[in-house]
Formats: structure tokens, sequence, C-alpha cells
DNA sequence: CGCGAGATTGACTCGGGTCAATAGTAGTGG
DNA sequence: CCACTACTATTGACCCGAGTCAATCTCGCG
């Protein structure tokens, strides 16, 4: 089990900073951007702001494994990935796992927290993040006077609730087979929007997380891989993924008859061919 | 199936007006609500605007059966349920629907137009309605000047977030019972806090639209509900539910073995165990 | 280099989907 | 007012997809 130690998140210090950040800048030994920047991040077409370098937000940094926020802790920020992969879960009465949403870069983290001041879901880190801060108070604050930040808030909230809704649909609707395709579709659209290969990408999280995502055990989810590995729409290697056919995968609803399935099959209507021979006389079958 | 012609809606005159309606009054021949009507209705503490009578929201009608909006069209204008019962849809690529929600009074519809400025989802009174149209220009303009409005929205959008997200963590995590379960005991709820029993109360939607909704086939919600009837949980006539056994529809995870099953179960072994013995006297029946 | 978390794979079971027959119920129009 | 028709709901029989349990296998890390 991960230990999701919940320390003070390390707030780094120009040290400890990658030199590959895009956004941001230096300032008392921390990190900061401007509106502009966090438009960019969220591609909302921002009208670029004339106080742009009075306004600043804070960058904080967390490690693998630290928690952003947890579930019923008192909700007054917003947070932007800047970089790193995280999860965000709801914890059942008997502490179970539900995996709501795996945010990678440019999506926003606590929207969930607005309605009853207090955080509804908890927020890990896969990797090590770089988040930026926004304080929603003074978020809705500043939407007041600059109406493309206003956009900006609602725009996302509404994105978060589609994409929730997509979500809500694909658990209702679709076998395990069209639920893994799509994750890897949907996950290979997302690095291709960062810049990474949305042909080979390496998951961040565990088969386990996967299937908690999709409403499916590991082993349904290892089991898929695998027999999308065996008719060539993907290459899997432990958490290496190729995708060699997306358009297979996007439009994937069920999984042809696939030869270890048919031998399967095989195999077990031979065996009751055998059984219902067994007591000899038995009472000939009219199959169609 | 159900036609449901996308007239334009019917704004009611005078003469057509229920009187039992609570929030509204009368101009120009249709109903309008104040601010502070439409606060109370989404259950937030609204700090009495002082401008009330000035500004005024638009009420409209819609007959069972009617689209108040569909897949695409283009976004203006959020609507809150002031009475009737409605559902959202999603349409997949081959014309299936699946539901995602059960709008009723207080709930507020569209907000999944702001992103796209398409909506995203379809919605179709089950019975007649009436809804407050709220313009969203409109909306977000008064936002700026009155901080209550502007948290309403934001707080009904997060609700909504949050609400979806319980939506996933059940189907992605729930038997069929607990889903069927929950799916009443919130209905009860939701009828308890408009002021209707919540003990006893008809469903709007039908066996599909609840199997929909809860991603189960209709066959498995009457079987389930029927299951609930026979150990006292709850009474099933038709779309009349009667809810016995609230505490136990709230904690229950798996249906205990019922007689039934039992029944099934055992008759499956003594087939079995007759196949397997083939020829022998054939075994006495013991029944329980 | 050994340990432990994660991943793979097989065998078996069963919850819930599918298909089908029947029965109730509500509108509609003669 | 009632017969006709189209939905809607219930129930049974059967079967398959995915869950469960369990045995390796792999690999990264201390």
């Amino acid at each position: 089990m991960l230990t999701t130690q919940s320390l003070e998140p390390r707030q780094t210090t120009s040290s400890g900073i990658h030199t590959t950040m895009e956004a941001g800048r230096q300032r008392q030994g921390r990190l900061w951007s401007n509106l502009k920047e966090v438009c960019d991040l969220l591609h909302i077409p921002a009208a670029v702001s004339v106080l742009s370098e009075d306004l600043l937000f804070q960058h904080v940094q967390f490690k693998t494994g630290q928690r952003v926020h947890t579930i019923g802790q008192v909700f007054d920020t917003l947070y932007i990935v800047n970089s790193g992969f995280l999860k965000t879960v709801l914890i059942d009465e008997f502490g179970n796992e539900q995996v709501l949403s795996f945010p990678m870069k440019g999506d926003m983290l606590g929207v969930d927290g607005i309605h009853t001041r207090h955080y509804a879901s908890e927020a890990v880190a896969l990797s090590d993040c770089d988040l930026i801060l926004l304080p929603f108070k003074k978020l809705a604050q500043l939407g007041r006077t600059h109406a493309e930040l206003e956009n900006m808030l609602y725009g996302v909230m509404s994105r978060e609730l589609v994409r929730e809704q997509a979500m809500i649909g694909m658990l209702g609707a679709l076998s395990a087979e069209a639920r893994v395709a799509r994750f890897l579709v949907n996950l290979a659209e997302r690095f291709g929007a960062m810049g990474y290969s949305s042909k080979l990408f390496n998951l961040r999280m565990t088969r386990h997380e996967i299937g908690s995502y999709l409403g499916l055990t590991l082993e349904t989810v290892s089991r898929t891989l695998s027999a999308f590995n065996e008719i060539g729409l993907i290459t899997v290697d432990q958490r290496t993924i190729g995708i060699k056919d997306p358009d297979a995968l996007k439009s994937l609803r069920r999984l042809p008859p696939s030869r270890n399935r048919v031998k399967q099959n095989a195999r077990k209507a031979e065996a009751e061919a055998a059984a219902a021979n067994a007591v000899p006389p038995a009472p000939a079958l009219a199959p169609a």
C-alpha cells in the first residue's frame, strides 16, 4: 500500500526547481505565475489582462504519495496542475477507495469543495507534482472585475461536470473492454495535448487504481490489456503502453470472439458433450 | 415510445395557472419570480436583496413529454424547477438514452451548457412542469454586484458536481440491490424535503428509465423491487412505492439469501445431483 | 540479493443481462 | 361506455461477462 503520509508540502526553494518548468517565475525563493499563464494552462483564451505582473499565484510542490487535500478538510483554495500526475478519490464508509479522476497538467482540483466549504474528495500525488494555488475568495473577487476570469471559472466547472456525465454514461452502459479501450484513448489524447507522445506512454497508476476508476477489478483490467495486446491493438509492458490501432480502440464496443475464448468455449463444449454422452443412451440433442 | 415533440413551450396565460403555485406573481399574463424566491427554491440563504421587486425572472411551462433543451442546442439560459418532474439524458452514438438525473423542485438545469456554449444533455418533462428561466449572461452580470447570487451559482454548480461524484461511486462499486435501495432512499428524502410524504410516493419514471439511471436493465429493477417487497422493505404497486424500512434500505449492501434464491439453488443442486445419478431411482424431493 | 508491491494468468462461481411469455394499465376513438 | 392498441410491468429460464480466489512471476528498491 502506498504510504500517503500527509506531510507539509515542501515549498521548493530555488535549488530544487526543475529547469524545464514552463510557467512561473521566482520571488522570495518560490515559484509564482501570473493570470495569463494560468489561463494558458487551462486553455482559456485570455484577453491578456493589463495587471499581469502585479497579480501572481503561488506554486506548491508535492511529492509522490502526498495528499493535496483530504475529505472533510476545510476548503479555501482551488489548484491547477502545472506538472505531474494525481488521482482524486472518494472513500466509502468501509474505507474503500473509489477513484474519480486522474488529473494532470491543466486540470483543476478542489471544485467539489465550494458547495459545503469542505472538500468532498481526496487528491493524492501519483508523481512529484507542481501545483498552482488559487485562493477561492480572491479568485471570485477578481472574477467580478475581470470577465475572462469569471468565464474561466464557470467554464472549468462546467467542463468538469460534462466530464463526469460522460463517466456516468460509460459506467452505466459500456462493457469492460469498451471502458478500458476508452480509457486508453482518452489518456493518449491527453498526453498528446500535453506535447508528449500519444502512441507510447507510461501509466502513472496501478491496475487497481485503473480498475477502481473504471468500475472493474484489477484482474479484469489486466486481462483486457493482455487481450488487446494479443489482437494487436496495443503493446503492454508493465506500465508502458503502446497504442497500435487507435481507431479500433475508439470504436470498440465488444471484443471479437478472440482465439483463446473460442478455444475455451470449444473445450467447455467438449466437456459437456462428454458428460452428456456419459450414461450412453443420452437423449439426442437436436441442435439447430 | 413517448412522443417527445419539441413544440414551443406553452407560455401559460392567467387562465391556465395552478392555484397552488407557491412562487411567482403575474405580469403581462405570465408568471415571474424575484431573486428571493429563486434563492429560497435553491435553499440558498439569501441576504434579502433590496431590489427584489425590480428584478424578475420569467416562468415557462412545459407539458409531459416536451423537451426543455436538446443536445447541441445553443446554450443561453439556466432553468430552475419550480414544480414538476423531469429527466436529463445523454444520447450515445446509436441513439440509446442514458439517464443522468431526475430533476425536481429546486434543482437547476442546463449547467452543462456553459462550457461549450451548447447543452451537453437533453432535458425532458416527465410531468407538466413549471420552470424559471435564468438568462446566463444576465445572471453572471448580476453575480458581479451581488455576492450572494454569485455564491449561489458557484455553490449550485459545485453541488451538482458532488452529486455526480456520488453517482460515479455508486455505479463503480455497488451491487444492483444496493443501487436500487439507495435510489429509493434518495427519492424518499427528496420528496420529504419538498413537503410530500417520504413514506409513500409515486415514481414519475418507468422501470426502463430507472434502470438506465442506475446502470441496470429494467428487468433487474423490477425483480429487485419485487424482492424488496417480498422481504418487507417496501410495498410496490406499479409506480406507487411505500417505504417500510428506510434504515434497512439505507444500510443494504447485498440482499440476504432470500427464500426463492435458496429454493432456486436447491432446485439447481437437485437437478445436478439427478444428472449425476442419472439412471438410479429418482431422488425424493425434500422441500424445506 | 532478497523482499514486497504489483502484474499476470487460470479455474471456478454467480450476479445480472438476454430472451420470451404474460398480464396489467392508460389513452383513443368509435 | 367499452373495445382496441400501445406501453409498461412482472416473471421465468438460460447463459455469459466479469468477479473471486489462488498460484506464480516480475521488477524496483533497500
